[in-house]
DNA sequence: TTATTTATTTTGATTACTCAAAGTACATGG
DNA sequence: CCATGTACTTTGAGTAATCAAAATAAATAA
């Protein structure tokens, strides 16, 4: 079994290689994502990697192998599964379940994760909008577009949420940008980069675009103009 | 913040000091208990002493200090917490609860158990009948007598069971000998050291004298003959 | 091309926990 | 009162994870 180190750094590791289709992840990006110095990450990388859950390939960076990314979905899978086990069936507040199931996710039994999936009916998403990995360790990704590619008058729902920090999350909270909210655009003003969006029953919000960018919508029908390459798969958070 | 280690080493000094007001528990004990050699013990409770947790005495043993005590207090508080809650609202079996507690008891937050505690309704016994301290520290002890010291025709209510492993537990479970259940004594047979109890609905099951005793019952009206000294407090398990 | 900056790796040391085996104290029983 | 066995402590060594700082490689700038 790996510890719980490994585990995280499985974790960070697949969250980090998902968009890059083949590249190898920095040491330094994975030091900065665990949060040990990049001696530490060396280390500990050429240890997976002898375990086979790795390929590292020095001064260009590291990547998992087929095992090493299913065990980090399993992990995933956990963390997930927990969280929305903590916000629907605990109350935790949804900027703390991050946290929570970060610990958690490191010593929850098979038997008690299986209790908590069909407690919760065998959910496909967390509280953030992320998906669920399967128990076989598949995952699926929704072809989503953010509230930043929107025109003015556009209609949506927000179906995920890119940022697990709790500040953010506290904030899309209290105005209302919910996964399942339905949102208008009232606004975009692409000199200020700044849009204005009305989620239903609630107060127009003003968003930077990055801030924007961080809030998955669907449908996706109506693009800006100047977009032609989609982003093909959306930026993954824990 | 003790290390899981360390709490582990406080949780069985606590479990094991409980009955005996005063002496120490010897090396030997605890290095069992924890699952450790004799020479591990003895250097973690010297590192656990010089922390001002326990007061350790060469060759003789080591003994909590109160604010050992209440560290551990902090400690089996969550541990049977955590069990009632994967037996009420995860459905976990009783046998296996304990287990997953060891685990979980040394990551779960001060909010999330506080969420566990409202939700069960602020419980006082865990699965087990073992009392659950309060968030403060407080610890109450039924003065119960065992199934051992009943005359044939006494009927009682079994309010406690004191061995947490799950062979036991399973065996309790399929006679029918779980907490709150009615239990009247068939026959006791001193000669054989056995007796036989009936369960309310169930066939009577044959006990040994020392599989008797570790269940904890109430009322405690009729004593055996030759009973004088009740124990002053039965002996306590995780 | 050579020099400088930046990213990465290596080295040496530290902390927490553990065991096996050698050494020491002590109760006990002759 | 010595001899011995048992319980306990000490010692030496190992594993997992970490950091700070020195060494190295690669990318970039001059
Ligand atoms: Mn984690
Ligand atoms: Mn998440
Ligand atoms: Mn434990
Ligand atoms: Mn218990």
């Amino acid at each position: 079994m790996a510890s719980r180190t490994i585990e995280n750094y499985l974790k960070q590791l697949w969250l980090e290689q998902q968009d890059t289709r083949g590249k190898y992840v920095p040491m330094g990006k994975l030091a900065a994502l665990v949060g040990v110095t990049a001696g530490t990450a060396t280390t500990m990388v050429k240890a997976i990697a002898d375990s086979g859950l790795a390929k590292y390939a020095p001064r260009a960076g590291v990547r998992l192998t087929k095992a090493g990314e299913q065990l980090a979905l399993h992990v995933l899978r956990r963390h997930r599964l927990l969280e929305l086990f903590l916000v629907e069936v605990l109350g935790i507040d949804w900027s703390d379940a991050h946290g929570e199931a970060e610990e958690l996710e490191h010593v929850i039994s098979e038997t008690v994760l299986a209790r908590i999936d069909s407690l919760l009916g065998h959910p496909s998403v967390d509280p953030h909008g992320d998906p669920i990995p399967s128990s076989a360790g598949k995952f699926e990704t929704l072809e989503l577009c953010s509230l930043a590619e929107l025109n003015t008058g556009n209609a949506t729902v927000i179906e995920r949420i890119v940022d697990q920090s709790s500040e953010f999350l506290r904030f899309a909270q209290s105005s209302g940008l919910v996964p399942r909210a339905q949102v208008v655009i009232e606004h975009t003003n692409p000199q200020a980069g700044a849009i204005s969006a009305r989620p239903a029953g609630k107060e127009p919000v003003m968003l930077s675009m990055v801030a924007a960018a961080k809030f998955l919508v669907r449908p996706c029908n109506a693009r800006r103009g100047k977009r032609r390459n989609r982003r093909p798969v959306p930026p993954v958070s824990p």
